[in-house]
DNA sequence: GGCGATTTGTGATGTTTGTCATATTTATCA
DNA sequence: TGATAAATATGACAAACATCACAAATCGCC
């Protein structure tokens, strides 16, 4: 793609997790990419391996050249609810440093991943430099902040069979289908799906059984299809009350 | 304050209005602060007017002098879920702006307001002019997302009473008291209260009620007082089953 | 392959909470 | 000030959902 300079392997493998997912750092020059590449680590993670765990104190920014990541927030009584979801090309791990703040969440690996890891420092340093990274910073910030506003309203005011067909259909768009079937291509526990939901993993299973039973997805273990995308949007846009006061 | 030169009176009432109360401007240079002074407008609202609208698209920001404000956001039946409350010296507005979005959120006064209008095009300029003001900002967008993070969890597990006592402290954490009184400084309608917490009007009436007859706080009309902030605290934070499962 | 641990599934149960209805109080404005 | 609208309050009730208990299936590992 790049055929201005050829880079060392080295340098390739940090363009690679850097620039070639994600528009981000796209504003980047080749000094710029240098410095990063001088100091970036690659690391490997295993499925459910943490990355980052919350309460520490976070040492730079890591972006995901592949693999998926949960990020994972410890309520008062020690329940988890899953925040965000990453895949390759996003970055983890940017909110607290920018805040300097301990994480607010642990990153989990749901696969085997791994990442491209900036320190604090360089990493900064190239921040305070690019203007454009800047702003590219500040618009993923933004639309972060965006989704979990309309998260809250959700949480807040939707009932659990609504939030379990959006997170189902969120699922979908962000991880996609396996290839060659049409189960969702993310592996996740029944206690996972509600962490992301906001429930109890009990009354996850319960609604998985009857959006089965309804035949509008099917599941054999962790895998997923959805069989009837039209039935499931419905359920996550207009709440159809499931009863009628009598009159 | 800033002796070096003397302001004209537009200028010193800029200057007021977007650095006297906040940090975020304060690594502004004189020319950055006189572009923004020729754009500026300054506004003012009685209490509940709309000051923006969800659904628009934003035109600038909105650096609040004085008075006080709401983000309420519209859930799809309509009901509305209040995802911010700002201050005196707070800025409103800037999400949506940063990515190009519509409003998700209407700004509404809960006060008498007076707010400094900074045109999108200026602002962005200086943005992009100033490194650490984009900083600040990137930092106060840091800030919003791990509040959403820590209300969205708690909207998801928290019970409806300890959601209320957190509402209760955060209110008057943020607006303080009204001087030569113990009630909280900020007018807000019972159902603008449930839109806080995340519940039905009638449950925070009766909430409060129940609070008032424990001692806990005391009102009358929209003048709240916290008159045992120890137990409110205690509700807000060890959250104790007001049941038992016999065994 | 088999054993223990974890995950998934199911039933019973009752709390929490929202909804509707309706009264009462408070605010608004001609 | 009085009429009207809006906000607050209260009761009845049922749905939604969590919790606990325990059974069945699946997974991980030697």
């Amino acid at each position: 793609m790049n055929k201005q300079k050829r880079f060392s392997d080295a340098e390739f493998d940090a363009v690679e997790c850097s620039v070639s997912h994600q528009s981000l750092f796209d504003c980047l020059t080749k000094d710029e990419i240098n410095m990063l590449d001088e100091f970036k680590s690659c690391l490997t993670f295993k499925k459910s391996q943490q990355i980052f765990n919350e309460g520490n104190y976070p040492l730079g920014i890591y972006c995901i050249d592949h693999g998926k990541v949960k990020l994972s927030h410890s309520g008062e009584d020690g329940k988890m609810q899953i925040v965000r979801l990453a895949t390759a090309g996003n970055i983890i791990g940017y909110r607290a440093l920018f805040c300097n703040e301990k994480y607010n969440a642990s990153a989990i690996a749901l696969d085997d991943t791994s990442v491209c890891f900036i320190p604090k420092d360089v990493f900064m340093k190239v921040l305070s430099l690019n203007t454009q990274l800047a702003q590219n910073f500040i618009r993923l910030l933004a639309t972060d902040l965006r989704k979990a506003e309309d998260h809250m309203t959700e949480l807040a005011q939707r009932p659990v069979r609504e939030r379990m067909a959006k997170a189902l259909i969120a699922l979908r768009d962000l991880y996609g289908l396996v290839k060659g079937e049409t189960t969702i291509n993310v592996s996740l526990s029944r206690e996972e799906i509600a962490d992301i939901v906001g429930t109890a993993t009990e009354t996850t299973i319960r609604l998985l059984a009857e959006l089965k039973n309804e035949g509008i997805i099917s599941f054999s273990g962790k895998k997923i299809s959805i069989e009837n995308m039209a039935a499931l949007e419905k359920i996550a846009h207009c709440y159809q009350p499931s009863y009628q006061y009598s009159r």
